[in-house]
DNA sequence: TAAAAATACTCCATAGGTATTTTAT
DNA sequence: ATAAAATACCTATGGAGTATTTTTA
């Protein structure tokens, strides 16, 4: 399975129709057919059923959709993430409070980051 | 960018070495190596710092790692979960208590499923 | 009969292989 | 001098396009 696989199931699943599908992933029809079918024996699963003329989920592919998403979540936060390592961030978290709290005789405490 | 480049990335990092992991991957050095550079060119990244004879993730590297381990256990769970659907299961959770608990009075409760 | 997905086939982009060079110790 | 990654070049797998057929409402 490659991310290819996910991008189309995914838009296949939005659009429930594979024409539209194909149009918004600037790709024809067949390929996408293929790859979706491709993805289905993969998995030894039905994601679509095509059989009333219009496609549908099945349960699994409903159950695969969210995941999916979460997949490219995770792939964008991570990317992002790397980004700001890259960028010098070191993972630190900043925890405090309002310094109109301060009075309390808590310390007071500084939110830092690398950049100052 | 597609699941490959993170299986590549993955192997290399964990190996340290472009060879052993390419061994790994069932795949020559030169392709494994072509893959990595085309990962970091198309993120703009370098994610390995091969400069002293030995292969050590930079900061970035280090961040995308843990993500993109992300990626595959959301993808396996995914899978799992559609399999899960698939044989009939509903998303419900039973919520409930033993059953030794219900001389206390509270109304006994039965954990259900399609299955029966 | 019409709209949409599936198939047949063709083409080509690119993943992967082999041979070699470069680099750093 | 050696070990390992990078580069050059070639091959071939499979992703994508066009034309057509099948299906179902």
């Amino acid at each position: 399975m490659e991310l290819r696989h996910l991008r189309y199931f995914i838009a296949v699943a939005e659009e429930r129709h594979f024409g539209r599908a194909a149009k918004r992933l600037h790709i024809a029809q067949p390929p996408l057919s293929r790859q979706i079918q491709a993805l289905e024996a993969e998995l030894s699963l039905a994601l679509f059923d095509r059989s009333r003329r219009k496609v549908e989920l099945t349960p699994a592919g409903a159950v695969l959709l969210v995941h999916a998403r979460r997949v490219f979540a995770a792939l964008d936060l991570g990317i992002r993430e790397a980004r700001g390592a890259e960028a010098g961030e070191t993972g630190r978290v900043a925890i405090g409070y309002p310094s109109s709290l301060a009075f309390s005789g808590l310390p007071q405490l500084l939110l830092a980051s690398d950049d100052g």
